[in-house]
DNA sequence: TTCAAATATGTTACATTATAACGTATTTTG
DNA sequence: CAAAATACGTTATAATGTAACATATTTGAA
């Protein structure tokens, strides 16, 4: 058995992912419950070989494809986002905290990543989706896809700076 | 003398660059301004290797940092821009092409890649932009740069898929 | 002009991120 | 149960990006 173990909180929201899952007609395994905790209990993105130390902890023999692979199966099933300019993953608050039932799945979303204290915030907003669209309508873009990452400086942070 | 030749629309585009880091102080050398060249001759987003294999046909012993200090500097100098999720660079036609005088230094501006053809269209939407400093605003946060990508089918590529 | 400081480039080595390829184990389904 | 599909183990390597230090070139002031 697994012997990570996990703050009450992420057990909670493991036990949405996997509802989410079971939902889907897909298996969180135990291989990717545990590295869907990992990522949960960082406090901030965290990298792929980050998660790999962390998987070593448990299971000694693991090696990159092991993570990748859990980490392209939560990317699917919309678990977790990759942060692209961090090359880094959080958790979706969407579909983990939420009680969206119509949640899991890949959904657009945009995020906010301070510079000074490295946490990143998942925003759902529609205003910015639907400028994307407006803008590419236009030239006749058919967007499948996006990416919206903002580097800047949080609320608490700018405190300080301008302290 | 750098050896590689470029096409007339190129070398009128790298004059314009030329002239913008004279007007901001700095100095389009001869390797920068080969290397500009190269991403703009490419048709599509261009990897630094694919950059750096471009440059050893001049340069023999050309190595990674030549391209990425190179890299470095046109970023600065928004004379390029990175496209994330490819991990690749292109010109910015925002500085290179218009008669935007004040162009030069990095600028906001949102991409739109096809995963169709592999073209990658610049576009410099203040609706975009807006939406997200309006997004941001309500929650403190203070955006300093900000990537907006969009994947998706280019309106040729998706008369091709519907026929 | 001459020399010192600043800037730019050369060079070697390495760090980080990600995937290919193939074999084994487990789960699902008929 | 047996076949097929799915998930995981394992080894090797590809692709992207930097650190560190030496050399060369340019700039600017004495
Ligand atoms: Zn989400
Ligand atoms: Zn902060
Ligand atoms: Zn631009
Ligand atoms: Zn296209």
């Amino acid at each position: 058995m697994a012997g990570t173990s996990f703050a009450e909180r992420t057990e909670t929201r493991l036990d949405n992912a996997e509802r989410l899952c079971a939902a889907h007609g897909s298996r969180l395994t135990d291989l990717r419950r545990q590295v869907l905790g990992l990522v949960l209990e960082a406090a901030r993105p965290v990298g792929a070989y980050d998660l790999l130390d962390g998987l070593r902890a448990d299971k000694k023999g693991a090696a990159p494809p092991t993570v990748y692979r859990a980490l392209d199966f939560l990317l699917e099933e919309g678990l977790i986002h990759k942060i692209e300019r961090l090359s880094a993953f959080v958790g979706c608050t969407h579909a983990l905290d939420g009680s969206h039932t119509e949640a899991g799945h890949p959904h657009a979303a945009q995020f906010l990543i301070c510079t000074g204290c490295g946490q990143v915030t998942e925003l759902d907003d529609h205003g910015i989706l639907h400028a994307l669209i407006d803008a590419t309508r236009h030239i006749g873009f058919t967007v499948r896809h996006s990416t919206v990452e903002a580097e800047g400086l949080c609320a608490a942070c700018r405190d300080v700076a301008t302290a």
